[in-house]
RNA sequence: UCCGGCGUAGCUCAAUGGCAGAGCAAACGGCUGUUAACCGUUAGGUUACUGGUUCGAGUCCAGUCGCCGGAGCCA
């Protein structure tokens, strides 16, 4: 401190964040960079960044030391900086705190910051995101996905729950092996985790309630606004819980969460235009249920209400031209510029939600809705059907009801303990869970049906010779949440915001 | 893998097939409770790359590369 003889070994440095009326006529001590710097001869207003918040300092040639004021001039945007003040309130906006200007030492200064004050394109920033991830939308971003965390770590932590670490290279695949990174392993071949569950399952005989949190990779070669090649997903796993418990415990972490989000990042959510009323709903349990079966007639309303619209018919021509194959809509779902014509056929019995049917369901709701009892044949192994009173599988009452046109073939009408989570204002599906199959001769003829590995899945099957229990589980995404909280559908923010170093399609540098 | 859009100054974008332009950033000067401050001056170009059509191509055609969005698949 040498330097600038108005530096004082005794102002005591603070976080922004944390500066309060408490801190009113009291010297402190800033350490940062220099968001901005408005202002000219004789005075400056210096946007002070230090990772926490933003606070001005103003800087007075009149007041300051030659040194200082020299320093003030010179120094270019994020320059790294301590800055010494007195805090007061802002003159012009309402609860909000500034410096009076005291002091100052330059660690780094700064001309040439490649990110200016203009706006640009997304190309750019990718290729600077170790730098972008300095602004005011950026961090501010990135401190509700460390909320999140917390949250989600408080939540699971007060109901007795243990977190484990899963493996990050496995054997194999426990589904589909087409979307897996391969990794040379000395010679073998392993591939990065696309789920932790399995293991979480096998963890669950040790600690009765558990759950993982980790990176998860999939090859799939997406380019969305929901789609990372890498992602966090936080897997639950809970013995003795049955399929409600289970998603009574899901509406109840989205609700805590939201929850914990308004109260602690209100001023994140006004640096992102975030309308923490459109997120109030979310707060309130329990968030309505669909089944599946109750979902195909939705979906099928909803091109129904396509083609009036667009094609100016009645209810009773868009049915039966939507029943004849032959109906064609513009799709400009996703991106205004470029409308698609696209086919437009019966949802079926069978078939699975794409994005415009999640958006159509979500749409009938103000917070998250849950679609449950899939058609057994579209999920994986390792869900639990659905039985009848006497132990036989149970054919759905709307599968037995719907005519043989409105079924893909080899369906079999049976249903799973399963349901994913869809968020509102287009978030789209966030969470995947189910009551897990415990059925042992059920299991095998499972695996065996979806041609997988018998010899890979011997210690898994441990879990139901050894002890078996009935048990649940679920995982959710954390960059679709937080993109939701953080952005919803008015203001929207991208996957790719949502993570420090996005890893997408063709993307995985810086 | 497929479909659509885009690629011009450091950045964001203009330019009927006919002289390559503006704003911001930068440098210099002026102004001042500023909120992407403002005003003036200066400087800034292999129009992604390769080939073709044409008297003439940033513009039209073909291919390549890159970026964005979407489909399938998924959280």
């Amino acid at each position: 401190m040498s330097e600038t003889q108005t530096m004082s070994e005794a102002a005591p440095h603070v976080r922004i964040r944390a500066i309060g009326p408490g801190h009113l006529g009291q010297r402190v001590q800033i350490r940062g960079w220099l968001a901005n710097k408005p202002g000219g001869k004789g005075r400056y207003f210096l946007w002070l960044r230090d990772g926490s918040g933003i606070i001005q300092a103003v800087a007075e040639q009149e007041k300051s030391s030659p040194e200082d004021w020299e320093a003030v001039e010179s120094i270019g945007l994020e320059s790294s900086i301590i800055v010494e003040g007195i805090v007061k309130a802002h003159p012009r906006n309402e609860g909000e705190f500034e410096l009076d200007f005291a002091g100052i030492k330059v660690l780094q200064a700064v001309s040439d910051y490649p990110i200016t004050k203009k706006e640009h394109g997304t190309e750019f920033l990718m290729k600077h995101r170790h730098l972008w991830l300095r602004g005011r939308r950026q961090s501010a971003i990135l401190r509700i996905r460390a909320e999140v965390h917390k949250a989600w770590a408080d939540f699971f932590y007060d109901r007795g729950f243990f977190r484990v670490d899963t493996p990050i290279f496995t054997p194999n695949a426990c589904e589909g092996t087409t979307t897996l990174f391969e990794v040379d392993y000395h010679g073998d071949t392993v591939y990065l985790s696309q789920s932790g569950q399995l293991y979480n399952e096998a963890d669950i005989g040790a600690l009765g309630q558990v759950y993982c949190f980790g990176p998860t990779f999939r090859a799939e070669k997406s380019k969305t606004r929901r789609h990372l090649l890498e992602f966090w997903m936080l897997e639950m796993e809970a013995a003795f819980y049955d399929f409600d418990d289970n998603i009574r415990f899901q509406e109840e972490m989205i609700a805590f969460t939201v929850s914990r989000i308004l109260e602690r990042c209100s001023a994140e959510l006004k640096e992102l235009g975030r309308d923490p009323e459109k997120l109030r709903p979310a707060t309130q349990t329990p968030y309505p249920r669909l089944r599946y079966g109750d979902a195909i007639e939705l979906i099928n309303k909803s091109r129904v209400a396509i083609l009036m619209e667009q094609r100016g018919l009645s209810e009773e021509k868009a049915l039966e031209l939507l029943y004849s194959g032959k109906a064609t809509f513009s799709d400009d779902t996703y991106d205004d510029d470029a409308e698609k014509t696209r086919k437009l056929e019966p949802f079926r019995w069978g078939d699975d939600f794409g994005a415009p049917d999640e958006a159509a369901i979500s749409a009938q709701y103000d917070r998250p809705v849950f679609v449950s009892n899939f058609p057994t044949e579209i999920k994986g192994f390792y869900f639990k059907q659905d039985e009848e009173a006497d132990g036989s599988l149970r054919v759905d009452p709307v599968f037995a009801a719907l005519p043989d046109d409105m079924k893909l073939p080899g369906m079999s009408g049976h249903t799973v303990q399963g349901a994913d989570c869809i968020g509102p204002e287009g978030a789209g599906e966030m969470i995947g869970g189910s009551q897990r199959e415990d059925n042992f001769e059920r299991l095998m003829e499972n695996i065996e049906h979806h041609q997988l590995p018998l010899d890979f899945f011997q210690w898994y099957l441990d879990t139901r010779r050894y002890g078996n229990v009935p048990h649940s589980g679920f995982g959710i995404g954390m960059e679709r949440f937080v993109a939701w909280v953080a952005g919803g559908s008015d203001t929207p923010v991208h996957i790719r915001e949502v993570i420090t170093f996005p890893r997408m399609l063709h993307q995985f540098e810086p």
